[in-house]
DNA sequence: CTGAAAGCGCTTACAG
DNA sequence: CTGAAAGCGCTTACAG
């Protein structure tokens, strides 16, 4: 690969010329010279080393995006947001999944360090324990964070709570008096903020808080149609909300088996509203959130912090109930 | 943050003793020594920058890869098995989306090159073209790529074309005559060789290949619903063979929307198995393809390419019908 | 076993 | 307007 230094002699003159003609400096350079000097590099196909210039500026113009796994298509949708947003601001992402595993953020955080990634985001699992902050240290001036955290970074962040609330006030509404709850997992602040909005709703209308009807899944569908399965089995409830879309497909799909129809014998709600939603049968009723752009805020504020600009440190985005068929 | 000077002046050592400790290097260091140099390190919270690392030895542990888009789950899922072989071999992947746009792939590809990743995977769009072929000039014995493609790469590939005619002799078997295709897009190596194995199908039982029974979508259940729509108006198809379960589960929807049972009054295939296939109603029948292992391959082929291991150039997946209950 | 020094490919303050 | 030189943080051949 060429260098700057086989531009520099193919075009006559000093690497500190090609280096002006390369990043447009203010530097005045005689249009003669440049012209040379492009015709070099044209001819060598010449790109600057990032990682020299990384080196010496101390900016890679890089940042990490820490996340529990690429193929959840949550994440994905979020990520894409990411990456949309960087791209357009000459940044490049290096993605890591940890699983919501400990060991593996740290490890991670610290493959982060060594690669000099500017800035990073973290999104889901859980930011606690002496290990991952004391990884964050170095870095922790330039992160910015997706969700709810008990640190104290700039954060994207979402109205699960209300969100849920609202969703199960619309089951109410409906008439629904055996209202179920298949949660997301104990130590996720999302799953813990949607569980909140259901109680509060519940507490809203005078309704007693039953906690045999609810029960925890792990985002997969194959959660959700388990643990519908036992709902079905057992309390009976005549309406579902589900933590998220998978678990509702599957509580669909548990409900199919035990000839539940739905919306008519069990309403189920999701979360998110992830692309294939509508495309059910019954289309899912659930709580929509703005991922991409979550994404995107998310990247733009951490754009603003590493460039210095004022910015708020907290982006509320509010969610929103579409009503399909899963509900009636 | 601490670099190898700050680590060696507190350890009072030299800079080449703390790289040697750091990278337990053949070079026998005096146990003693070796401590001091760890007890260092600790209290610094000392991590090798891994600029300037790559830029000595060239070689950086990361790698790209090039997508369309990592929301598609399709991508997602490789991508995810990419890079879990990648961290089990120590690389980082730096992934960009390209929504197969020729300009982004040019663009990208010279990133790539500026940060000087070891290696390079391409899955989906299509290298060709002068400008594409140029940029990946310098890369080009670092490439692998996943799926057909005109140019001689080390590939990872998948049998599409006998998942196809599997698919259409199930649907034949079914005593299916009349049977429709929504195909993937133009430009498409995948969709071409899905659509050649439809044909192939009908010339094998004798049944002549109606061009009006073939629409070609853009891989969106949104596509697969407007073109079911318009098959469903006209030719009227008891069966259609889709691309992939995005625009199958589009082609479900418009069924349901005409009032057409699926499977009795049309019987439908999707192609990929993404994970929600089997929570819809009726579940789809399905091509799988091993998504997840088609990535942990392409990496092991790339870590092989670049450290010089021998290895087969060309690894070929097979297809496997998944029969549900979208067909009978 | 230990360390001084060269060199990877850049940018920029400084001198001319 | 142009260039020589220092320095970013490392690894390793070489000398001792």
């Amino acid at each position: 690969m060429a260098n700057i230094q086989d531009v520099a002699l193919r075009a006559k003159v000093s690497i500190a010329t090609v280096s002006r003609v390369v990043n447009q400096s203010e530097h005045k350079v005689n249009p003669v010279t440049r012209e040379k000097v492009l015709k070099a590099i044209q001819e060598l196909d010449y790109r600057p080393n990032a990682l020299a210039k990384g080196l010496l500026m101390k900016k890679t113009m890089t940042i990490g995006i820490i996340i529990p796994n690429i193929s959840n298509p949550y994440y994905a949708e979020i990520v894409r947001g990411i990456q949309d947003e960087a791209d357009r601001a000459g940044y490049t992402a290096m993605i890591h999944n940890t699983d919501g595993k400990q060991e593996r953020i740290v490890r991670h955080i610290y493959l982060l360090r060594e690669k000099s990634v500017d800035g990073v985001i973290f999104s889901g699992g859980i930011i606690n324990g002496y290990e991952t902050l004391s990884s964050l240290r170095e870095l922790k001036e330039r992160v910015v964070v997706v969700g709810r955290h008990a640190v104290d970074f700039p954060a994207v962040m979402v109205d699960n709570m209300g969100g849920a609330t609202q969703a199960v006030q619309h089951l109410i509404d409906l008439g629904h008096r055996r209202i179920g709850c298949i949660a997301g997992p104990e130590g996720s602040t999302t799953a813990a903020d949607r569980l909140t909005g259901y109680r509060n709703a519940l507490a809203q209308n005078g309704m007693a808080f039953k906690p045999q009807l609810v029960k925890r899944g792990n985002w997969s569908p194959e959660s959700g149609y388990l643990l519908a399965g036992e709902l079905l089995a057992g309390e009976q409830p005549t309406a579902i909300l589900c933590a998220n879309d998978q678990m509702a497909f599957g509580a669909i799909k548990a409900a199919r088996e035990a000839e539940k129809n739905v919306p008519r014998e069990l309403a189920v709600v999701g979360f998110d509203n992830v692309p294939t939603g509508s495309y059910f049968d019954p289309p899912l009723t659930t709580v929509e959130i703005p991922m991409y752009e979550i994404g995107v805020a998310a990247m733009r504020m951490l754009i603003n912090l590493l460039s210095g600009e004022p910015f708020d440190k907290l982006r509320l985005f509010n969610t929103k109930l579409l009503i399909k068929g899963s509900t009636t």
